[in-house]
RNA sequence: GGCCCGGUGGUCAAGCGGUCAAGACACCGCCCUUUCACGGCGGUAACACGAGUUCGAUUCUCGUCCGGGUCACCA
């Protein structure tokens, strides 16, 4: 077979040479044990958690080995691709402040020097790379419909064959002349383009995954489609022309593709590339309502599978990010715990610290995780981030909010700029809720008591109080007052005398704070009651208190 | 079905032949406290199972079971 003559036939229009491309492509010139990490997402139209997961992993290990990061749009299948794929993706990183060094970074915009960045532009690399291997006789074009290949696949499942796929005896397009080639494509007959596979039926491939350590396989015996009947590529020979191109060290990618390592090692050195790196990492689960197994997270059935969600709900980027951060190196919380104010991406991420069992996505450690991270923030960040959240996610609350926005800010200050901040707020959301009875217009009294607390001991109590009550007290003499009201109402200024005889008395000062705190802002929990009433103002503490009376 | 990955408390996880088997979240209790919180202390709770190797296995090997993945002109 002269394979010369087939990869003119098959490509008279690639005129360049893998070579040209190697020229093109120079390796990058790194510091020693520097990594090139690629995202490859394909434009599905959202960021999925795993992906934020997966990207995490990559700018991290780049960042943590002084590398490059970057990203690349795997937009091969025109049939996943919807409108603005792009955007929806670029848009969750910028969300939560993920960037690359590289790659894509909007709509029909990218920067770096190894580009283009998007697959569908790099046909011309893979036509000539696909070329050179029908020159050297390691690919051919395959006429099988698809009718036929399923016809194969049967006979294959009947026959119980082992190993089922497009390889060997079952390779019916493997061998055939270049008359026969040139006569079906003379017929307008549509072919792919298939790698012809080297294994052999008992060889094996030993690789060194970074995270899983030493895995053994099956060698690759499949002729795998390289190039699809449209002259696209399939997902395998674009990551091998593409990461070879890109100059990419470590691959990291789901544990999905583990099966397929035998095929890009076989294709790595068919071409003559090194074999990257691999890096599988585990995937995100989460336990399934209906029959509480584990599973991974999915698009249709979980709402939480997009990142989108927690925006939503309000979940501050910084909260996301710091917990897939512990769900990726263990290590993370110790860190944390040493390095409090460090910006997340200064962590000295390694990759063999990761699991590789698939972890469960928890969501109320994600709930803890930003409580803790929302206490430290300044009220001025928080009044932002909820004014920004509500902003999309709800008007009504973004119109009290900016109204008087310096109100807002105090409010949230309460308890906050403090070496012990409340831990209170995880999720945006929730603000309005907690911040309702300092507004009229999302104030609901409930002016239900507690059990402990009988009715007239409780009139008795916001009676005498309002008639003290004094917002120009000071802290201290504001709490003093509370205490003033206790024995004679029965009740004990001293909490620990309470302890010691409960039955002596109807209550403690707590109890009385409680019933004030109810009356105020009918809750048993809020920050500081003082500067609660503070902020409310005389005039509004005074009818509330009135108001409870009449109503309780 | 073949191949592959995984299996330590409810969850996330340290651990690499000898540990009373860390820590975090959640839960419970106590303490601190003028309320609410914060915080501190303590507690409940785990090596899937069975063989082997070894003086000794959570750690190594094999098998079983369970979970996951993959076997496309999808990524």
């Amino acid at each position: 077979m002269d394979y010369n003559a087939l990869s003119e036939l098959l490509f008279p229009d690639i005129t360049k040479t893998p070579d040209d491309f190697e020229e093109k492509y120079p390796q990058r010139q790194l510091p020693e044990g520097a990594r090139v990490t690629r995202f490859a997402p394909s434009p599905t139209g959202y960021l999925h958690i795993g992906g934020l997961f997966g990207a995490l992993t990559d700018v991290m290990t780049s960042k943590a080995t002084k590398g490059v990061s970057y990203l690349r749009i795997e937009d091969t299948d025109k049939k996943r691709e919807i409108d603005d794929g792009v955007s929806a993706i670029i848009n969750g990183f910028d969300a939560f402040g993920v960037g690359f060094d590289e790659g894509v970074t909007g709509f029909g915009t990218e920067e770096g020097a190894y580009g283009p960045y998007t697959q569908s532009q790099r046909v011309e690399i893979y036509k000539t790379v696909a070329k050179s291997l029908v020159k050297q006789g390691l690919a051919y074009p395959c006429f099988c419909t698809a009718e036929e290949l399923s016809a194969m696949r049967e006979k294959q499942e009947t026959e119980s064959t082992t190993i089922w796929g497009y390889f060997g005896k079952w390779a019916k397009c493997r061998d055939l002349t270049i008359d026969e080639i040139k006569a079906k494509i003379d017929a307008g007959m549509p072919y792919v383009l298939r790698f012809r596979a080297p294994g052999s039926e008992d060889g094996k491939v030993i690789f060194e995954d970074v995270i899983r350590g030493k895995i053994e396989m099956p060698e690759n015996i499949i002729d795998e489609v390289l190039l699809k009947s449209d002259g696209v590529p399939t997902y395998h020979f674009a990551h091998v022309c593409d990461d070879h191109f890109m100059r990419t060290t470590h691959v990291i990618r789901g544990e999905e593709w583990i099966s397929s390592v035998p095929k890009h090692i076989a294709l790595f050195k068919a071409c003559g590339y090194k074999v990257p790196k691999y890096a599988h990492t585990p995937q995100v689960m989460k336990i399934d309502e209906e029959d509480g197994t584990k599973r991974k997270l999915s698009k249709r059935k979980d709402p939480e599978a997009a990142v989108s969600y927690f925006v939503e709900k309000g979940f501050p980027k910084e909260s996301v990010l710091e917990y897939l951060v512990t769900l990726l190196n263990s290590n993370f919380e110790d860190w944390r715990r040493a390095n409090p104010t460090a910006d997340i991406f200064e962590f000295p991420f390694n990759l063999k610290k990761m699991s590789s069992s698939g972890c469960l996505f928890d969501l109320v450690k994600l709930t803890d995780v930003s409580k803790n991270v929302i206490s430290v923030m300044t009220a001025q960040q928080v009044c932002d981030y909820v004014i920004k959240w509500a902003q999309q996610y709800d008007e009504e609350f973004f119109a009290i909010l900016t109204k008087d926005s310096e109100f807002a800010k105090n409010i949230l200050n309460i308890d906050r700029e403090n070496p012990k901040p409340r831990k209170d707020i995880s999720q945006w959301s929730q603000v309005k809720d907690y911040i309702s009875y300092f507004y009229d217009e999302l104030y609901t009294p409930d002016y239900t008591m507690p059990a402990n607390i009988a009715t007239d001991d409780a009139k008795a109590i916001l009676a005498k109080y309002a008639e003290i009550y004094d917002d120009c007290d000071d802290k201290d003499t504001w709490f003093a007052k509370i205490k003033e009201i206790c024995e004679p109402l029965g009740f004990t200024p001293n909490v620990k005398e309470f302890k010691k005889n409960p039955d002596a008395f109807k209550g403690h000062v707590g109890d009385i704070s409680t019933v004030i705190r109810i009356a105020v802002t009918s809750r048993t929990n809020t920050p500081d009651l003082y500067m609660i009433m503070k902020l409310l103002g005389k005039e509004k503490v005074t009818e509330r208190l009135n108001k409870t009376i009449e109503n309780i």
